[in-house]
Formats: structure tokens, C-alpha cells, sequence
DNA sequence: TCGAATGCTATTGTATACAAATGTCCGAGG
DNA sequence: CCTCGGACATTTGTATACAATAGCATTCGA
């Protein structure tokens, strides 16, 4: 962890991904910098880093902007990391340890009680959900897909929008990995890669009905205005 | 293109792929930057990209050093990339216009062209195949797709091994990209993936044939020691 | 009134200086 | 002979100054 450029980045990030930073709002360097306390120079570092994330954008004259994603766009990193997901779910069922097992077994079980508190937990669900998905891919061991899940598994929108999910949408969820965790508890590749796609999947569709719904209240564009 | 940082990035990213700089070296800012005519500034910048490109990999302590991949990793970055090039030849395939299909027809004809050379014009195969695969990348129009493949397309020991391909391959992948174009002709966006999907798979092993003849003579490691 | 040229302002690109961190090597002590 | 410290050399991180370039608005001419 270099402190300042570190520092910047996740400032930033969280900038964006609170909406605090509109889609489409300039990224000047200089205001940056002020902002987050740093100067120029780590601030440029985390540009480009947010930039490989897709989180901002560069014009040709090389001013950055936080990036728009249209529905379009979610749609279409759904359907990568569907793919995706599935590939490393299906290759961490192949190479699936006892031990990483109980990992996954464990974090899904904290899932479960985000869910069940008397009102749910989403931050607790979302850590659970990370961590769940976080040890497959790490199980899945291959260094180049993780690289490339990694600029998919974080957007703007969907993080914005994850409190809308129903704790009906939560439970089907944790109901989801139950299945995923049969399907490498018996090591069966073609069995995890089937449910994890329909999971990324479901998840998608559970977004785009939320999405489509704030929309028609009017509710969704706010922050880019 | 901003020209130092950019100048930076083509100079030591062509010093990578020609093994001028091998495997496990160093890549201290200062040299490069000597190397290169600029101050570290750009320099730095450049190292970053690269390592988004996998092609240097930085350890825990952020010094730099030129990706060394082995047999296994670029097993794995070929899969990956057949599974990509698959999705992005169906999206293509579904969204084929009359014009791109005329450019991908072009392209496969330059590459009959350098194939049908009395000494086989390699560097011209590798523009005409280049320019083949960016036009399918287009027409299949999903900016994350693109941007995944990207760091997938170039890998410095297949560049370098690219040469080694005999006359015989080279016609053969020709004559795959014509059943591509049949299938694009088609709009069968099914048919279109399994080919690419066999196309890359076959490169893979055209490539890990040659390799292991290489290996065999001891001609594989010299660059690295 | 419209359009193009021009000067001003805002923003990014590059170089350089210095600070902080890391690696290396050598010597003292066990 | 090995190991543990510590000084020195290397390397990277950050700040800042200055240069170059893009954006913008105003004005001048047709």
C-alpha cells in the first residue's frame, strides 16, 4: 500500500461509487488532488487505475470523466461476467480443497444471518457475497481470469442499486450458493458452472427490474443532472 | 497519444516482446527512462499499462520486473482468449453488416496473399490476421469485450515463436477464417463461435507444438538466463 | 448576423528534486 | 561458520515547477 496514490484511488472510487461524483462530472486533476489531500502526481495513478476499471472515461484531449454506463453497458458486463464466472466456477469445482470449501461454507453461512436479522443486512450481505465469490475465484487459480473478473464485479450502478434488492431477492441468493456449494462438494464442473451463469444471470435481471422500476418514478437519472 | 509516455510504452513493450528484455529482468524507472529519452514520469506511466498488459509484473515491495509466463499461463490465457474470441464471433456474427463483412473478406485475402509468397511473408500474415480479428471485435460492439481481449492478444513468447509457424499452418488458419466469413455470411451466430472457438484452440496448440520442439533443442530458456 | 481568428484560462504532460523505502554487503559477535 | 545489525547504495513515491495544449469567449471582419 503506497499511502498517497492508494489513499486517492480508493477516495476516488468511493466518489463514484456513492454517486457523490455524477456520471459524467470532469475529473480535474488539480480539484482531485485538493480533495483528497494529495498532489497531482498519485492522483493521476489512480486515474488511470479507475480508468482500467472502466469507472472513467478519457476524451481524446485526454480529460477524464466519470464514466456513463448506459443500460446497454450493464447488460453487456452481466453477460461477460456470466461467462466468466461460470468458466472459474466450473474450474474451482475441479480443483476444489476441503479447506476452501469450509471458506465458502462460511461465508455463506454469515450470508444467511445478514439476511435473517430483523431487518437485513445488505452491507453484511454484500461482504459475505464478496468474500463467497472471492474464494472460488481464487480456487479457480487462474491469475489472467481473476485480472480480467476484476474490472466486472464492481459498478457504479449495481452498488447504488443493491439496497433496492428485496430480502425475497437476498434469500434466493444465499438459496443459489446452497446449490453451488452441492456442486463442489461433489466436484462437478459442468453441475457449478450451470448454476453460477443462471446466479450472475438471476442477479441481473434482479437489477434491471429494480433499475427499470426507479425509472419509471423518475428516480434514477437524478445523480447525473 | 501523448508523446513521451507513449514513445515510453511502444519502446519498452517492443523491448519486452523481442526478448530484447528477458524474462525476470529488472525494470528500474531510471534505466528505461535513459533508455528511452524521457524523465521517469512517463516512464512510470508506461510500466503501469504494461502491467495491466501482464506483460510486467511488479512483487510486493513495487519493483518491476518483465513477466515471465510459463507453459501453464499462457495454456491459461489461451483458453480464456478462446472462450472470448468464441463470444465476440457470435455477438459478430448476429450483428454482421454488409460493409465489415466485405473488410474481414479483405483482410483474409491479404493473408492468402503473404501465405502465397515463395518465401512465406510472416509479418504480413500477423498484420493481416491482426486486422481479421480487430474487424470481428468491432462488429461484435461491446467495449468490455474489447477491452478484456486486449490484454490477451499479445503475449511475448507466442510473438516470438509466431515465426516458427510453418507454411501449412499459416493455410490453415486461412482456410478456418473463410468457414468464419461462411458463418458470418450466415448471420449463425452459433456456428461462428464454435469455429473461433477451435480456431484459437488450434493456434494454442500449433504454438505448444513448436514450443516443446524448442524446448526439446534448449532453445526455449536462453533469453531468460 | 455569422464565422473565423485570437488571446486568455483551465487542464494536462513532463522534468526534476527530494523523501521514504528497500536491497545489499560487510563486519562484529556468538 | 553462521547470523544478526547497521551503514550505504538503489529504487520507488510524492511534491512541485514549468511547458504544452485544449477549451472558451470575445472581438473583428465580411
Amino acid at each position: 500500500m503506497s499511502r498517497a496514490s492508494d489513499r486517492a484511488y480508493e477516495a476516488i472510487r468511493s466518489m463514484i461509487l456513492s454517486g457523490e461524483l455524477p456520471a459524467g462530472a470532469q475529473l480535474a486533476e488539480e480539484a482531485l488532488a485538493e480533495r483528497c489531500g494529495v498532489s497531482r502526481t498519485p492522483v493521476r495513478e489512480a486515474l488511470r487505475r479507475l480508468e482500467s476499471d472502466l469507472l472513467v472515461t478519457r476524451t481524446d484531449t485526454q480529460r477524464s470523466f466519470v464514466a456513463d454506463w448506459s443500460i446497454d453497458d450493464v447488460a453487456d458486463a452481466f453477460e461477460l461476467r456470466a461467462m466468466l464466472e461460470g468458466k472459474a466456477a466450473r474450474r474451482a469445482a475441479e480443483r476444489m480443497t476441503d479447506a476452501a470449501l469450509d471458506r465458502i461454507r462460511g461465508a455463506n453461512r454469515r450470508i444467511a444471518e445478514a439476511v435473517g436479522r430483523p431487518v437485513a443486512d445488505v452491507v453484511g450481505f454484500l461482504e459475505g457475497n464478496r468474500d463467497f465469490h472471492a474464494v472460488i475465484l481464487e480456487v479457480a487459480g487462474s491469475r489472467r481470469l481473476a485480472a480480467l473478473l476484476s474490472t466486472l464485479i464492481e459498478q457504479p450502478v449495481v452498488w447504488r442499486t443493491a439496497h433496492q434488492y428485496g430480502r425475497e431477492a437476498l434469500r434466493r441468493s444465499h438459496g443459489e450458493h446452497e446449490e453451488l456449494i452441492a456442486a463442489f462438494a461433489r466436484r462437478d464442473g459442468a453441475w457449478a458452472e450451470a448454476i453460477m451463469t443462471g446466479h450472475i444471470l438471476r442477479a441481473y435481471h434482479a437489477y434491471a427490474d429494480a433499475h427499470r422500476g426507479l425509472a419509471e418514478q423518475g428516480l434514477v437519472r437524478e445523480a447525473a443532472e
